[in-house]
DNA sequence: ATCGGTACCTGCACGC
DNA sequence: TGCGTGCAGGTACCGA
């Protein structure tokens, strides 16, 4: 399920539970967070990564249970359960330089961003779609299928807009959504549309604010028009066809 | 180089 | 009740 804010809260979560405990002889030191990875990190600087892709749950203390693929036993006598219903997440040791080869791959963070970087990186992808491009984590690291879609209705974009085509103001609004929506469900622990739970196994208190993702026919929020539902690279994109233009 | 389509896997909601 | 269909927070891989 996870994008940057739900993995986030997860990060943030554990941090506090785990560092200075043992896993297997090693000590952990830290735990990251790049793009949707989320990197226990040793103090013989090996990393224990995590992508928990669409259904993965890392529960602190958490009871295995049917879809549990993996128990982390700590030695305080703690646990982190690993659940994935879909199978689709993994997680693996790596060293250092494996790890800066992983993250050389990815996009930047959006929080470092500039508005001139941002306005760069736009220019250099004039022809491809907007939400593909937010999607793609090798443009920007973090954002996913809902975060797009709330991001680009806060913006007033409709997701099929070309990058090329957006002016120099609606890229420095664009940019600005997407710190806003990503800091406030960060804020929120992140949403929880089906599968999604912090580290503690709470839901997350975000999707009550979501203002598009999965309100097909529903009314917008803003102008009371019918949210729509189109198919765009693979994924639904749902938007307010009155106020994103 | 960049696009869309498909595959990976399981579960759930819906319509008949 | 049961079955078939479509859909789901991601990404890798394929051929056009």
């Amino acid at each position: 399920m996870p994008e940057l804010p739900e993995v986030e809260t997860i990060r943030q979560q554990l941090a506090k539970q785990i560092v200075g405990k043992e896993l297997q002889g090693k000590k952990v030191i830290g735990v990251n967070r790049r793009a949707k990875i989320l990197d226990i990190e040793f103090a013989d600087k090996s990393h224990l990564i995590f992508h928990l892709k669409l259904t993965g749950q890392l529960i602190f203390n958490g009871t295995p249970g049917k879809h549990t693929r993996r128990v982390f036993n700590f030695n305080d006598g703690s646990c982190l359960i690993f659940n994935d219903v879909r199978k689709f997440g993994w997680y693996k040791i790596v060293s250092e330089s494996q790890l800066k080869d992983i993250k050389k791959k990815l996009g930047p963070e959006p929080f470092g961003l500039t508005e001139k970087q941002f306005a760069l990186m736009i220019a250099k992808k004039p022809k491809a779609k907007i939400k593909t491009l937010l999607m793609d984590q090798k443009f920007i690291a973090g954002i996913g299928n809902i975060y797009a879609d709330e991001i680009l209705f806060a913006s007033r974009i409709h997701p099929l807009r070309v990058a090329g085509a957006l002016g120099p103001r609606e890229i420095i609004l664009l940019l600005g959504k997407i710190k806003e929506i990503l800091t406030a469900a960060i804020k929120a622990g992140g949403s929880s549309v089906s599968d999604y739970l912090d580290a503690f196994g709470q839901k997350g208190g975000y999707s009550r604010k979501h203002k598009v993702y999965q309100r097909t026919g529903q009314q917008c929020v803003k102008c009371g028009s019918i949210i729509e539902r189109i198919r765009l690279a693979g994924r639904s994109a749902h938007y307010c066809p009155n106020c994103q233009k």
